[in-house]
DNA sequence: TCTGGGGTCCTAGGACCC
DNA sequence: TCTGGGGTCCTAGGACCC
């Protein structure tokens, strides 16, 4: 017989970036810590404990920040590092759970009914904190809840190191009293119009009679919102969702806008460098490729193109790049390029095992490219020559 | 608060096929 | 010949999350 409820824990890691630091370097434990773009268009990704209690938050500009906290250390995002702290939190989850959910790099969703006639929830939640914060100096927080939208929420009420039970009967007094722009799925274009109606907290969302109003701001999803803020979830936690990737991605803002040519190329060249990696390091193949382009005026335009077979190769996909740019040139200096791929599915077996280096491509493809970095070091060669000579 | 970089999901129109 | 309906894939944009 299946049983009444279930038993779902959200963990969430705290202040994950900075906690990764603060995990490789003791030293930076007792100072305040941000992570972003130390430069005048960064913004910080997170920023510690320490830091926060100078009003330090995420999305702040690096500026303001260091108005605020004058000695605020910024180190800049180091995804490979926060990578191979989030496979070693959700190795330490699978000793507790085969049902576990990937919710994102730092955030993970278990299903713990199976243990509950055995032992306490609570305890075993007990047991991954102290586990997390003493082998791997990792805090999490921790929502024990009977579904995955209740236990997302538990565990954002108490941080750090918190760990909240929300039942169904606790709805009322917990859940209810929030904000509505601290519901999960409620982000900064919902949340004023929203506001317009008069609802400002989710109790006022269960409340709110005027369904056709509701429709407008909330469009098709109007009875799941209102279902979750009553509580009701019916989602299971599966195991296979977002282990693969769906797309791969390399972005970056510039500190000063791009306005050339050449330059330009020789940025999509690196980022699509790191895209291919990625993608060969996940033994994955790709079948649409898509470039992202952010003027100064922070007008955007992406752009994509679906092969007809799939690639991981560096030539083939590079050159889809640069097409899809040269086909849709603006006029404006353009402050950000990303570069993706998406239409992904893993790589067939081990038969193109490939990296930039020794990738086969055809020699048309492999001269073009060559011909652009060669391009790229005569506009730009004579600054670096100029700098090596000032060195000796 | 002049606004990062990694993602997922949804919508809507158009092409194309039967 | 004035004009179907269903399905799928592609493209672009946008909301949202961490």
């Amino acid at each position: 017989m299946e049983k009444k409820y279930r038993i779902i824990f959200h963990i969430d890691l705290n202040a994950f970036f900075a906690s990764c630091e603060m995990a490789e370097d003791e030293k930076l434990k007792n100072i305040p810590l941000g992570i972003g773009g130390s430069r005048d268009r960064g913004v910080l990704t997170t920023a510690n404990y320490v830091a926060r209690k100078f009003g330090i938050k995420s999305g702040m500009n690096s500026f303001e920040a260091k108005r605020l906290c004058p000695n605020l250390l910024i180190l800049p995002v180091n995804f490979d590092l926060y990578r191979k702290y989030s496979n070693i939190f959700f190795n330490l989850l699978s000793e507790y759970s085969d049902t576990i959910e990937k919710g994102s790099i730092d955030e993970g969703y278990l299903d713990m009914t199976d243990l509950s006639e055995e032992v306490n929830p609570l305890e075993i939640a007990e047991e991954i904190q102290e586990r997390l914060l003493n082998e791997y100096k990792l805090p999490v927080s921790i929502g024990i809840a009977p579904n995955m939208f209740l236990a997302k929420m538990a565990s954002d009420i108490l941080k750090p190191l918190g760990i909240t039970v929300l039942r169904k009967r606790d709805i009322k007094e917990k859940l209810w009293v929030l904000p509505i722009e601290d519901m999960f799925g409620i982000g900064k274009k919902t949340y004023p119009n929203l506001k317009l109606l008069g609802i400002e907290t989710i109790g006022d969302l269960v409340a709110y009679k005027d369904g056709r109003k509701l429709k407008l701001v909330l469009g098709n999803r109007v009875s799941e919102f209102i279902d979750k803020a009553n509580g009701i979830d019916n989602r299971k936690v599966e195991p296979h969702r977002y282990v693969e990737y769906k797309s791969i991605g390399n972005s970056s803002t510039y500190s000063v806008d791009l306005q050339e040519y050449q330059e330009v190329l020789s940025k999509l060249l690196k980022l699509s460098k790191n895209v291919v990696e990625r993608l060969n390091a996940d033994d994955s193949v790709a079948k649409t490729i898509n470039i992202q382009v952010r003027y100064n005026d922070f007008s955007q335009i992406n752009r994509s193109k679906t092969l007809d077979f799939y690639t991981d190769n560096f030539f083939e996909i590079y050159q889809v790049v640069e097409q899809l740019y040269d086909d849709n040139q603006g006029d404006l200096p353009i402050r950000l390029l990303g570069v993706s791929v998406s239409n992904l599915k893993p790589s067939a077996s081990n038969f193109r095992q490939i990296n930039i280096f020794n990738a086969p491509a055809s020699s048309t493809q492999e001269e073009k490219v060559i011909h652009i970095l060669n391009n790229i070091n005569e506009t730009y060669g004579e600054k670096i020559i100029k700098k090596g000579m000032k060195k000796r």
